[in-house]
DNA sequence: GTCTATAGCCAGATAGAC
DNA sequence: GTCTATCTGGCTATAGAC
């Protein structure tokens, strides 16, 4: 059968549109109206091609979903060293959430609503637990090149330390007086900062 | 004169609903029938007391940010080691958090409309850069204790990685199949590994 | 497919009795 | 101070012309 995965024009130029406006107003804070606008269409036609603002916002979500965590669970599964993902998934993270600095705080607000929506998305992808990274994590534990971690809190560190930033960035700013340029100028940094600081922290020194 | 910082009874009963629904809902999608009902009370008697939406969230945004940073900038700036800190801001900072989970997602998502807000508000307390950890970080890079980082990057890595699991819970249970009790004993045991973990990354080994 | 106009509902806010 | 009833506006969604 030929699947009809194709876009007309029009749904492209709304789905765009909606995913600029739900990543920075989310659910309840967006409007149909702004998104017609955006996509300088009639909000009529934001029914007739997508029925509902559910509708709508549940494409967009899932989209979101889709985009972010295959990209990082293909890094954890690669064939290549620990080593290389810690510093593979900070510069790749780091890369894509630059360009998409709404879509951290985005999916945490969301995923509060709907956790079923969320396990039924995610749940196509290989759950974490049987990542190639959790083996290689053990397998350093034991050969005694690492220090003893629970695997998963290794992994939430390494999460943390690079989501977080993005999402709390007009909080960070704040309180560290620094505008918009020395925040990009910190996180460009990070990348280079943040596989050291994680092989320091479980590296155990050769004596 | 006599400030009246005291509040009526039923203040302090809407005070309480307006926060737990805000902070469940955000702003814009918090409703004033749901804060009237948690409090027991008319719809209207909010308004004969606060005037408005508006200004009976601002209220409660600002309750949030005067509780969460003092708490920080306090420990940052008492009068002991850099190693004493470290234990005692993971440790406060996530018990603190576990009975107030919604607050860190709540506060980054409405800082991100209400920048003049966060800033007027947060302002009153010392800045970050005039802590007296900044200078102690200085000071053990100077003396070969630890290794050379930016102070304030190493300020950003402490905080995300307690705060971060607080605002990604669901999706954190969801990638890593657990429910909430195993959730909450992970984070119980952050307070102990975080410390050990974040020492590790910075501190250079005797030789 | 795309538009204008409007239905229908819901939320914030106010009027006014008690 | 507290309530019921209501106004007013805004938002999602639909009807219907083109």
């Amino acid at each position: 059968m030929t699947t009809q995965n194709e876009y007309t024009e029009t749904e492209v130029k709304i789905l765009r549109a909606a995913r600029k406006v739900f990543l920075d107003k989310g659910y309840s804070g967006a409007r149909m109206q702004e998104i017609a606008d955006q996509a300088n269409i009639n909000k009529a036609l934001l029914h007739y091609y997508f029925r509902s603002k559910e509708q709508l916002f549940q494409g967009i979500f899932a989209e979101a979903l889709n985009t972010m965590f295959p990209m990082l669970i293909d890094i954890l599964n690669a064939d290549i060293s620990f080593y290389e993902k810690i510093y593979k998934v900070f510069n790749v993270h780091i890369d894509f959430l630059k360009e998409n600095r709404d879509m951290p705080l985005f999916l945490m607000q969301e995923a509060k609503n709907r956790k079923q929506f969320l396990f039924d998305t995610i749940e196509r992808y290989n759950p974490i637990e049987n990542s190639s990274i959790i083996a290689q994590i053990q397998e350093l534990i034991q050969t005694g090149e690492i220090r003893e971690i629970d695997p998963r809190q290794l992994l939430m560190n390494i999460i943390s330390l690079s989501i977080f930033p993005f999402a709390a960035e007009p909080v960070l700013e704040t309180i560290m007086h620094i505008d918009q340029q020395e925040f990009d100028d910190m996180l460009e940094q990070r990348k280079k900062i943040l596989p050291e600081f994680v092989i320091n922290a479980i590296k155990i020194p050769e004596s």
